[in-house]
DNA sequence: GAGGTAGTTCTACCGTAGTAGTTCAAGAGA
DNA sequence: TCTCTTGAACTACTACGGTAGAACTACCTC
């Protein structure tokens, strides 16, 4: 259950599989095709790499592998900023917010905004 | 001055360096050595491809080398959280501060406290 | 000057992400 | 049946973080 850290193709695919539910090789390979031009074998590869860590599965149709998340978008998420708060801000999660502030990536008025919106009740679905 | 994405192993060198302005290999070595109790010629070694990568440069005091960062603690933050927050929130900071709330690594009233201290002005220096 | 010692450099290995060519197998069609 | 096509598996390579032994170098001391 440990490693759910994801490198950047890894992450990438996983979002396909997210957004889609499930998909072939070549359904994942056309989805990146325009933005990274990679060749089919290196997605198949991936794909093969992840299957043996855990973050997804397949099943066959016909001579094709359907790929399925086994990981939620969440968990990875999770796992992924929670190495990042360890490593980066010690644990502390409120620092990440204030430097996030305090770099401009955020502006304080959002904050309120954001407050509001999360005390107002459900957990935001994915768009 | 693209990468400036640190290991595990490289940014727990560079908390020493960040803390002392400088430090000898041995110096490095001995304040790892009880949390990680790696070996000296690792922290070398690390260093050395560290110095390749341009994060840190040494002089020499005697035979020894004096480490020094190059890199900031921000920039290093600057540049890993916007990794972070470009892969995992597609470029949105405010759905990473969401995600914090939601998963209760914050509480909603603790960003409050947070809009408070950080428009209250200075920017918070490390403990 | 020879030997010990401290410190750096060299070399090498493992694991994992990323990349892709080559090979293999199975179904489709002639 | 034989060949062609297609999709997966195998293999291999680069890069990098992490790890450390071995080799080299330059002092220091007897």
């Amino acid at each position: 259950m440990a490693r759910q850290s994801l490198g950047d193709l890894q992450h990438a695919i996983m979002t396909v599989l997210w957004e889609r539910g499930e998909a072939t090789t070549a359904a994942v390979h056309e989805a990146l095709h325009s933005e990274r031009g990679l060749a089919l074998t290196t997605i198949a590869t991936m794909l093969k790499k992840m299957e043996d860590k855990g973050v997804v599965a397949h099943r066959t149709d016909g001579r094709q592998f359907v790929y399925r998340p086994i990981v939620t978008e969440d968990e990875v998420r999770l796992s992924m900023v929670g190495e990042l708060v360890e490593r980066l801000f010690d644990g502390d999660a409120k620092a990440l917010v204030a430097h996030l502030v305090s770099e401009h990536e955020i502006e304080a008025t959002e904050l309120a905004a954001l407050r509001r919106r999360v005390s107002g009740g459900q957990k935001r679905g994915r768009s």
